[in-house]
DNA sequence: TCTTTAATGAGATTGAGTCTCAAAAGTAAT
DNA sequence: ATTACTTTTGAGACTCAATCTCATTAAAGA
């Protein structure tokens, strides 16, 4: 957790932004776990946990977060986005069952290697991608 | 045009609903252009071209195209989803330019195998994907 | 034509996310 | 420490795409 810390501040640090008690306890709650939440649920988790920290600030924070590499922006195109902390998790796309919500996740290097190809063809600079695949997992076929 | 007519009657029996003109004027429209348009733009083409269909109609009827393979969602994660005539496209996915919004399209036999290869270490059966990269383009970078 | 069933439209509602602005907390200089 | 200044926070208003409701209208079948 120490480097939670660390991180956290050296983020904030970047943007020229304070470090707070909220952003620390909105940084650790999405430390918690591995999942793949989105931020009502990381707001609520909060709130359970007998902390008070508003909507806005759980946003504002997961944003900030976001733009610093530490969380994952997750577009699963239901209308909500959820978020992973990348704490240890290397690069990775994500395929979801449209049963039951599992998300496993995947890494192909050859896949990503023939986006560049792509992105040189079509004379794009790629900044991010999203890479998705939904269906039925083995449990729910 | 008259392929167009039949395409649309042809789902709505499959789906045991009405041909209405409505859904014929909303159809007409999606098949007007290649662009990647949201519903709303839809909508206020059809009501610029002088029909009267309402806003609730757009969307349902667009539903049930979606669901029968005659137009294809677009999920880029911007908060609106945009749409795309299936008529004389063959699959592809998107690359987007960040900045000026343009989208270009493109496929790749090598990746879709290797998607393929993914859903069969994963035991997944899968039913669609999404596939975008996001960068900028020639002119904007 | 009459009856029944389905579709439509206007507007209310939802829900994720953003914005506003007064109050609170943090920072720096004296 | 006190003051002066800046940033952050929180409550709730607001936005916007999309969905829902339900009375009215249109279509299909007998």
């Amino acid at each position: 957790m120490a480097t939670n810390v660390q991180l956290l501040k050296d983020a904030l640090r970047k943007e020229g932004l304070l470090y707070t008690p909220q952003r620390q306890i909105i940084w650790d709650e999405i430390c918690k776990t591995d999942d793949h939440r989105d931020a009502e649920e990381i707001y609520f988790k909060i709130k359970q946990g007998g902390h008070k920290v508003s909507r806005a600030t759980v946003y504002r924070t997961i944003d900030v977060l976001v733009k610093n590499n530490l969380v994952r922006k997750l577009e699963l195109g239901d209308g909500r986005n959820r978020y992973e902390n990348k704490l240890d998790s290397s690069h990775h796309d994500h395929i979801v069952c449209i049963q039951c919500g599992r998300i496993d996740e995947f890494m192909d290097e050859n896949i990503e290697k023939l986006q560049d190809e792509i992105a040189k063809k079509y004379q794009f600079k790629i900044v991010r991608h999203i890479h998705q695949l939904f269906g039925l997992c083995r449990d729910c076929n």
